[in-house]
Formats: C-alpha cells, structure tokens, sequence
DNA sequence: TCCTTATTCTAATAATCGCTAGAATATTGG
DNA sequence: CCAATATTCTAGCGATTATTAGAATAAGGA
C-alpha cells in the first residue's frame, strides 16, 4: 500500500475532497449559499429524499463547512462562514476553467449565447455606474425582500410575460437569478431578445454576485 | 434519484472533488508541485506501485491538473499551469482551517512547537530584509540547484550533523524543505535546538514558498 | 404525559472506485 | 526488424460509499 510518511495527513485532506465528490453534495453548498434552509427545504430544492439529504449534510459538517441552527422542531443549516462561499467559488471557476466538457455543458444546459454573452461582475458595476441599464432580480419576492443586488428590480420569473411592458426598449436589460447554474435567467434573456429588446445574463446569478461582495 | 434541472452540470464538477478525494493523487500533486518528475521517480516518491501511480496520473489529466510531456521512453508528468499551484494551497490552507483533526495530525506529524514556531511566508521577507537570519536549505544539491528561495544555503539533511560548525550561534536559523508536509526541516530544527542554537522551520518548505512566488 | 412533527441514527443492500496482474503500445538502440 | 524499456490499457476482485428503510431522538402542543 501507499507508505510516505506523510499519509495520514494526506488521508485526511483527501476527505474535503471526499465531501467535494458527490454532486448532491455540491449542490446543497450552492443552495446553502443562497441562505439558510431547513432540511425539508433543501430536499425539496435539491430533488432528493430527506432521510438521503440528511446523510449529506452530516458529512457537510462533519468537515466544517455548514453549521446548524435549531428553532423549535426544525433546524436550519448554512454554510459556516463567508470563506466556504469563497473556496466554494473558487473551486467552481477552478474546474469551469480547465475542464472542457464542463464548460460545454454548460453552455448546452444554459444555451451558447446567453452564457457567452452574460455579463460578468466587474461588468455589471461598470454599467450600473454608466446608468444605461435596467438590472432584473428574477427570484421570488421571498428571494428578493431577503436580500438582492442594489439597483435591482423584482419580476419574478413567472411574471415576467405579463409585465414585460415594464422593460424599456433602449436601455440595456440585465437579468439574474439564483445562479450559478441556474436556467431561469437564460431563458428570460431569451424571451426578452425575443421581443427586440437588448437584454444579457448576469454570469452566476445572485450568488456569484454574493460570493464576490463577501469574499471579494 | 436526483432530479433537478442542473443536475449533470454538478456531475462533471464533482469530478473535480472526486480526483481530489483519494490521498494518494493529492500527494502526487504535491510531489508535481516540486517539479517534473517520471511516473517511476513519482512511484517511488509516493511508495506506491508503478500500475497504480499511472492510474491515478491519468485521472489527474483527465481532470486537466497535470500535463505530459515525452522524452525518448520515458514521459514527464508536471501541473499543466501554475493555477493548478494556486489552487492546490488554498485546498490545503481551506481544509486545515477548518478540519481540527487534520490539525492536530499535522501537529503530531511535526512536532508541535516546530508547526507553532514555524516562519510564515511574509515573515520570512521580514527576516531576510533585516539580515539577521541565515537560512538553510535541507533538500538535495540536485533540488537546491534547480531552485531554491534567494539567500538560502544548500546544507542537505544526511549533512546537517556534521556540518554544524558551518551555522552560527548568534543568528535565527530558518531551515526548509521539501514541504508543505515533510518532516525533515521540523526534525533538523529539533537538532539545532537541541545544540543550543535558536532555529525555526519555513511554514510549508518549499512548495509553499514557491505558489507564494508564482501565484501571490 | 402523550402525540405529532422534524430530523438523525443504525443497518443492509447496491453502486462505485482503487488495486493489481497480464496484455498492449510506443520509443530507443542494436 | 528485433529486443529492451517505460508506460498505458483491460479486466476482475476487494474495499468504500451512497442509498434507503426502520428505529430512535428531540422539541412543541394538546
């Protein structure tokens, strides 16, 4: 077997990586990230049975990187503190960045144009600055009232059909959603361009967004 | 199963997690990180199977961490960028922050008043600009010739004993090795302690001195 | 106290991954 | 072209991990 004497320790680094490895896993951190939630919640979110959802986030804590926070009967988990939100993301744009078929499913779940053409934070600054631009937070009004974009408009996805004569025609319209691989704000840039306007996606949704506010 | 929309996106990132789940492949970057080496030169550094290390060198490549280059029979194993050294520190540094055990087996491994009393990168710079250390490397002529931090002193570990009278007794020894894990330079420290001398070990050897280097 | 709800713990099965042996490939030197 | 060396590919066994059902715990309200 592996005999260095330094194995233990590699041992235990390897279960970060072990707690990395399993896709529900990620993807409860990313819920997670976009506040707290009950375990009932994030089942229900994540698709999952809640016995399963359990499981994963006991091995969440076990490696200290979500907290849990008990009210009455049920108890709500949250990532422990801003810097899993950071290596969170620095973990994401490490593996966009050098794994291709990745990046091409990416773009095929998020449609080509709209994550080429998504506007990116540093991005987004500069045109809020410019005031040539309408910023869109297409999450629920729960979503919103908690916390959201300064600048940003609520329209919820579902309404935005009906309350598309509230965007205007000459200005830039930029939308997000939950991110970071959330389809609702691909697919609302979509239905905006449909209609003639000028509208981009905002990369990474509310949460990269987040991530680079706290964690710069 | 898990059924929500972004689903295989979390699968390919996962993949990322996964290579990084086995302890064998982090000590095989870590050894990379060092320098270029051959599948057999990273066997018999990992103390393990040939078979097995070409295994592990192809997931790593698989996931775009390593690179290959071909000379005549043999093939060349490095990180693919230096962002691939970047990364890697801050796996490390993220998962000792948060993971108590993993301290504590670092703390057994080295020798607790060896990691405590350890040089940190900026304080290393602080040292040398004042002057008052001498600093020492504990590696191989072969390694120390290929590189090694400004201002070090090549004195390999098998050498140390009998080549004390070459260190002063008026001065902080600052001693290095390999790193980010090895025992060598917290081991020598003991040693010069022991004569009476005032020593401290570079926090992380080498590698860590170097993604510091490239990758800020 | 007892019942209900939310969650965790325990244990068993099913899927995945690491390991290793044998065959295959690629390059160099004769 | 053949032999030698370094490495990879293929396949099967063994170990680890995910999943899920059932029992257990913990808090709140009747």
């Amino acid at each position: 077997m592996t005999d260095f004497p330094e194995a233990p320790i590699y041992e235990h680094l390897a279960r970060l990586g072990k707690v990395l490895s399993a896709p529900v896993r990620l993807r409860l951190l990313d819920l997670l990230d976009q506040g707290e939630c009950t375990v009932e919640e994030l089942a229900q979110r994540g698709g999952l049975p809640l016995k399963n959802t359990s499981a994963h986030l006991q091995q969440l804590r076990a490696a200290g990187l979500v907290a849990t926070r008990r009210e009455g009967t049920r108890i709500h988990y949250s990532l422990r503190d801003r810097e899993v939100s950071g290596f969170l993301g620095r973990f994401q744009e490490f593996a966009e960045e050098r794994m291709s078929d990745l990046r091409a499913e990416i773009e095929e779940h998020l449609g080509r144009d709209e994550t080429v053409g998504a506007v990116t934070g540093p991005e987004l600054e500069e045109l809020l600055r410019g005031g040539e631009v309408v910023l869109v937070d297409l999450r629920s009004p729960e979503e919103y009232e908690e916390d959201h974009v300064p600048g940003a408009v609520s329209i919820p996805s579902r309404q935005l059909e009906e309350r598309l004569d509230e965007l205007p025609w000459d200005m830039t319209i930029v939308a997000y959603c939950q991110g970071p691989y959330c389809v609702v704000s691909p697919r609302a840039v979509r239905v905006l361009n449909g209609t003639g306007r000028q509208a981009r996606s905002l990369r990474g949704g509310y949460v990269h967004w987040k991530r680079r506010r706290d964690t710069g």
